[in-house]
DNA sequence: CGAGTTTGACCAGCGC
DNA sequence: GCGCTGGTCAAACTCG
């Protein structure tokens, strides 16, 4: 969860174009290969039907490889992007690490200050994150989207309910979890609905388990 | 009767 | 300092 450090991003662009060209070479080869039979009406026609298809495939082939070189050329970019904007995130964790050495951190609102889908997560909340990878020092953070009617998560594990509360901007409440096994096990889990789509549950966990799954047939329909 | 849930009160951080 | 807000506590309540 979480862990994806991976700053390369691999992807196979290449769109069957090989293949593709493979298999129209063959056929190419096919249609050059056909006895000649002068004087034959139904020959000439498949031989026009024949170059028209080659014409056609060819058209085709070039508009994919050309979609390939657009790809290639986007990604490209987005890779750069990427590797600048993560070099200026561990800049940004390195420098604010170093400087709040001598304040304390807060206590709450580290993580769970915004809610929504992943996509619109905030930069703030990123860095958060990472500073959270940074330091172990903390409970690891986790964050799940599920679709679900009922505020009931089928995550393999007890909780207990100790709290429902109101939350700003949401018309329906948090809800508030320890697991079953504390205080011995030290994670929580809080369960909202979210605000964008009211069929999606937001559940955060907080920490880890220090124990086996109890009900380990219960599978987590997440949407991550 | 014990375990779990509900819900109002309380506490602490944060912004103004 | 004050009000707002999120998180937690604990008494009352429910359910098997
Ligand atoms: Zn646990």
């Amino acid at each position: 969860m979480g862990s994806n450090n991976g700053s390369s991003i691999c992807l196979d662009l290449s769109i069957g174009t090989l293949q593709f060209s493979n298999s129209c070479m063959k056929q190419h080869n096919k249609i050059n290969k056909l006895p000649l039979i002068h004087g034959s009406t139904k020959m000439e026609e498949q031989e026009i039907y024949s170059s028209q298809i080659e014409a056609e495939m060819l058209d085709e082939m070039n508009r994919v490889v050309a979609e390939n070189r657009r790809l290639s050329k986007m990604l490209a970019a987005i890779s750069e992007r990427h590797r600048a904007l993560r070099a200026q995130v561990l800049e940004m964790i390195n420098s604010t690490s170093s400087s709040s050495s001598t304040k304390p951190a807060p206590k709450r609102r580290n993580c769970d200050g915004s809610l929504g889908y992943p996509q619109s997560v905030n930069a703030s909340y990123k860095v958060n994150c990472a500073k959270e990878e940074v330091r172990e020092t903390r409970p690891r953070i986790s964050r799940m989207y599920i679709r679900s009617d009922g505020l009931v998560v089928r995550d393999g594990y007890h909780w207990r309910k100790y709290g429902q509360k109101v939350i700003r901007d949401n018309p329906y409440p948090r809800a508030y979890f320890r697991c079953s096994f504390a205080p011995v096990c030290p994670v929580k889990k809080k369960v909202q609905r979210c605000t964008e789509d009211h069929s999606v549950l937001v559940v955060t966990y907080e920490g880890e388990h220090n124990h086996v799954q109890p009900l380990p047939g219960d599978s987590l329909n997440c949407l991550r």
